[in-house]
DNA sequence: CCTGACTCGC
DNA sequence: ATGCGAGTCAGGA
């Protein structure tokens, strides 16, 4: 970058998307993405924004040709600060090659089967209007269930059900307290029946078949400037989000297909956050674990329950799987006890046990918290940086949520760091193949693959995202592959 | 038009 | 009152 002509832009990957073929482009400096490096937090990267934060006056629309002036003003600016930071790495081997991959990404969009979708739409549409005809039925009143409002006053004003759990402005009824209710009334699972059905109908089976072009795929936005942490967002449709759980909610994931000629794979990262808080806390036996292949939910029950790892029962295992997600979260006792329906001090004991076995995670984790007091932000293993002002707060649970953060957002981010640069490099290996990343999804690359292609395909994204980075203990992707989403499942 | 409640994913 | 998101709807402005 020093020796040639920097060309200043803003929204880097919108620029590419008028430069099909997708040659790479280098020498880019964007502005967006370079504030977002500074500061990942803010609300907009909009120039309207940026100006009178870096330059100190406002955007002047009447005055349109100061405007490529002022980008080449902000721009100057920014690289400064960015190279201050030690953020140009980052943003120059990350973040603007994975522009080129995520425009790539989205024009290249992925295929659905649109006669499923809408066959399964017309099957939902018909089901919703039973249920609400049952739900008045059984109860007597008619009421519309998608209003959390009426059914507030269907269950406890009507007919009388005990009131569980507070919102803002009434009783809550949201899944956990229905699930409470379901012995007390018919209704109750009339009313989950609903909300279960209807949130894949009106968010996925009636939206996604109008989003379809005439190849019958969807093209997501993933947004680059949209979290904290560093991860992806994706919007207009949200794919990052698609059930997997639920009956209905694989019938989602059986509609994202293959082209004819092509099979998906899925390349997902086995427990990649807790690998990452082995490599950060360096914690012996964590680390001991996972390089000897270790099931590790198993391994934490069996220090945290003193059993012998193959005396675990699926109960205990679940119980360890949940405290070890909890500690990357930053989870309270409190919490704990509420997510395992456990006493609080039931709860504190596991949590104890836990720091007790695994002492070089609490050490971690302090140390990290009083980083993040004295410097003021956290970083991923890139550098990548977060500001905590949470921590600085006069009140009490914003300082806790401060320590949650300290805690999460190197773990996610640095999750979110590996992927990236993965899929930077399967991108360029995948040059001159058929076959093409079609989604990303936090910790697994999908992956349309040329049928021809696919064993030297498999083998180029297992390898590059198991390589990325090297850590203190191994990195394990699991691969799977089908002709829909949901039987790439390993 | 925005906010709250809710639910989907990692 | 466990981290990070997006989308839907109802209901009120």
């Amino acid at each position: 970058m020093v020796n040639s002509k920097v060309s200043y832009t803003h929204g880097f990957k919108e620029e590419l998307s008028y430069l099909f073929p997708f040659n790479e482009k280098r020498n880019v400096f964007d502005t967006e993405i370079a504030a977002y490096l500074l500061n990942p937090s803010r609300k907009s990267y909009s120039l309207s924004s940026l100006f009178p934060l870096y330059l100190g006056e406002g955007l002047s629309f009447e005055k349109e040709e100061e405007l490529l002036p002022k980008i080449l003003s902000l721009g100057r600016i920014l690289k400064k600060k960015i190279e201050e930071e030690n953020l140009d790495k980052i943003l120059y081997e990350v973040e603007l090659p994975l522009s080129h991959v995520l425009s790539e990404t989205e024009i290249v969009g992925i295929k659905v089967d649109r006669k499923k979708l809408i066959e399964i739409r017309n099957e939902l549409r018909k089901r919703v209007i039973e249920i609400v005809k049952e739900i008045s039925d059984i109860s007597g009143f008619s009421i519309n269930p998608a209003s959390p409002k009426q059914v507030s006053y269907l269950l406890f004003e009507k007919l009388g059900l005990p009131r569980i759990k507070k919102t803002k402005s009434g009783y809550s009824t949201d899944q956990e307290t229905l699930f409470k209710l379901r012995e007390l009334h018919p209704v109750v699972d009339k009313i989950l029946e609903f909300r279960e059905i209807n949130k894949l109908l009106t968010t996925y089976f009636e939206v996604l078949p109008k989003l379809v072009d005439e190849n019958d795929r969807i093209h997501t936005k993933f947004i680059q400037t949209g979290t904290a942490t560093g991860r992806l967002a994706s919007r207009e449709p949200n794919l990052q989000n698609i059930p997997i759980r639920s009956e209905i909610g694989k019938k989602v994931r059986e509609s994202f297909i293959a082209e004819d000629g092509f099979v998906l794979g899925s390349f997902d990262y086995s427990q990649i956050e807790l690998r990452i808080l082995a490599h950060f806390s360096k914690d012996e036996r964590l680390i001991k674990a996972f390089r000897e292949g270790k099931d590790i939910h198993r391994e934490t029950a069996s220090g945290i329950f003193g059993v012998p790892p193959d005396k675990v029962t699926k109960s205990l295992r679940r119980k360890a799987k949940t405290i070890n997600y909890g500690i990357i979260y930053g989870m309270s006792p409190h919490g704990l006890a509420k997510e395992l329906g456990i006493s609080d001090t039931e709860a504190k004991r596991y949590i104890d046990r836990y720091f007790e076995r695994f002492s070089g995670v609490r050490k971690f984790i302090d140390e990290l918290i009083e980083k993040a007091k004295k410097n003021g932000y956290v970083e991923t293993i890139l550098g990548r940086k977060r500001y905590v002002p949470e921590l600085n707060s006069k009140n009490h649970n914003t300082r806790k949520l401060g320590e949650r953060i300290a805690i999460n957002s190197p773990i996610q981010g640095s999750g979110a760091d590996i992927i990236k640069i993965a899929m930077v490099n399967v991108w360029r290996k995948l040059r001159g193949k058929k076959s093409r990343i079609v989604l990303q999804i936090h910790d697994e690359l999908l992956v349309e693959i040329k049928e021809e292609e696919a064993d030297e395909v498999k083998e180029i994204v297992k390898r590059e995202m198991e390589n990325t980075l090297s850590l203190d203990v191994p990195v394990i992707v699991d691969a799977g592959i089908g002709k829909n989403w949901l039987e790439c499942k390993t």
